[in-house]
DNA sequence: CCTACCGATCGGTAGG
DNA sequence: CCTACCGATCGGTAGG
């Protein structure tokens, strides 16, 4: 039906999956279903077709990120919550993740001016935060807040684009900590909380994103 | 002198920067001074070229990362100083990390293989000191000791490589705080360590790293 | 380590 | 949205 809509999606899972430079426009039209001059006719030239699948990621980015980080006003009891829906939101569709590495590491002037215009007006932000945090002494003095947010940032998008591709690979199956991504997931947000909070609350990052038993909690607890 | 050595620096720089799909045999072959064909002598195609690259870093990989997880073993006193070590193996040529996430990317199912033998060995080793430390009461009780290791791990690679190639974009000047490299390099550790430990030792990991580490690393090469 | 050359595939265009 | 086709470049080979 939306033959640019689709393009676009079978564009977004190949350039994550083999690079923009390992994805052949035939590739995409086979997939798609139509001859390559098809789809140079939706999308002028292969770089505009870039454009716009990256265009449409940070679209969606631009969607989430204010709320989600706004939300992490909340302090320490939000803390996890927020966390947890921001790995959720990469998990979710790990191509995301993976394509943003990538861009990274293939055009690094493109993107250090999208993140400098999408991303880092928000890092001021929760930096604020932050420095207010301190000063009520809920967060650790010595934490240095922008270097914090952009680490965590690092953290959950680089984490999230590796456990994709690797599948979970590098971490054994244990039943009592539940599944590779989980553990991963919890793990990443144990780390965010405890080496920002002065005092962070026992016991709740512990908590898996639905549903949750007693016994995982006291595995945890060991 | 040595082509084939200089082969290799350069097909290791070229994959890094433009990744393995992105570099030409050609564009290597002109760099060092050779026709493509004399290039296909020294390495029977593209592919054993790769592999050949990736071997060279993963055996320096090898050489480095024992002595550095062991010393891990050390506890509290001695973990700014690993991290730190750990840190300026990979910003000391950004290459390696850039390479290494390219390949987690690339090629999964080889990078598992690969990681699974060089790196999980260590991650264990690593993840029974953090055990240790559990049972000592010196380490968080709820810290995951594999995924742990993997995330800090996976901070310094990502950290690394996203920090060479956007040259700390994000992270604004600070005569304060030093320069955004250091200033990333700081926070990264102060995070692993408060997340790891119950009681950090307060104000270790703020002192500026500049000579010091330096000193330290060249006593490493010898 | 070179010149000469190969088939295959690349992104893209002409023209309908 | 198609068929037909373009020049450029790719990895790789023959033969010296």
């Amino acid at each position: 039906m939306d033959v640019r809509a689709e393009i676009l999606r079978v564009a977004t899972r190949l350039f994550a999956t083999r690079g923009f430079d390992g994805t052949s426009l035939q590739s995409i039209a086979e997939e798609v279903g139509i001859r390559k001059p098809s789809l140079l006719y939706h999308f002028a030239s292969k770089e505009q077709l870039r454009l716009a699948v990256l265009d449409e990621l940070l679209a969606r980015w631009s969607d989430v990120l204010p709320r989600l980080l706004m939300a992490a006003a909340g302090g320490e009891p939000r803390f996890a919550t927020v966390m947890r829906e921001a790995v959720g939101f990469f998990a979710e569709d790990p191509d995301r993740a993976r394509l943003l590495v990538r861009e990274i590491l293939d055009r690094p002037d493109d993107m250090r001016v999208r993140l400098d215009k999408y991303v880092r007006p928000w890092v001021d932000i929760v930096a604020d935060y932050i420095r207010r945090g301190q000063e009520s002494g809920e967060v650790h003095e010595l934490v240095d807040p922008e270097a914090y947010v952009l680490q965590i940032i690092n953290l959950v998008v680089s984490g999230v684009a590796a456990a994709a591709s690797l599948q979970g690979g590098l971490l054994p199956a244990d039943s009592e900590r539940g599944d590779p991504t989980q553990r991963h997931a919890r793990e990443l947000v144990r780390i965010a909380r405890y080496s920002l909070f002065r005092a962070p609350e026992e016991g709740e990052e512990a908590r898996p994103p639905a549903r949750r038993t007693r016994s995982e909690l006291r595995a945890n607890e060991e």
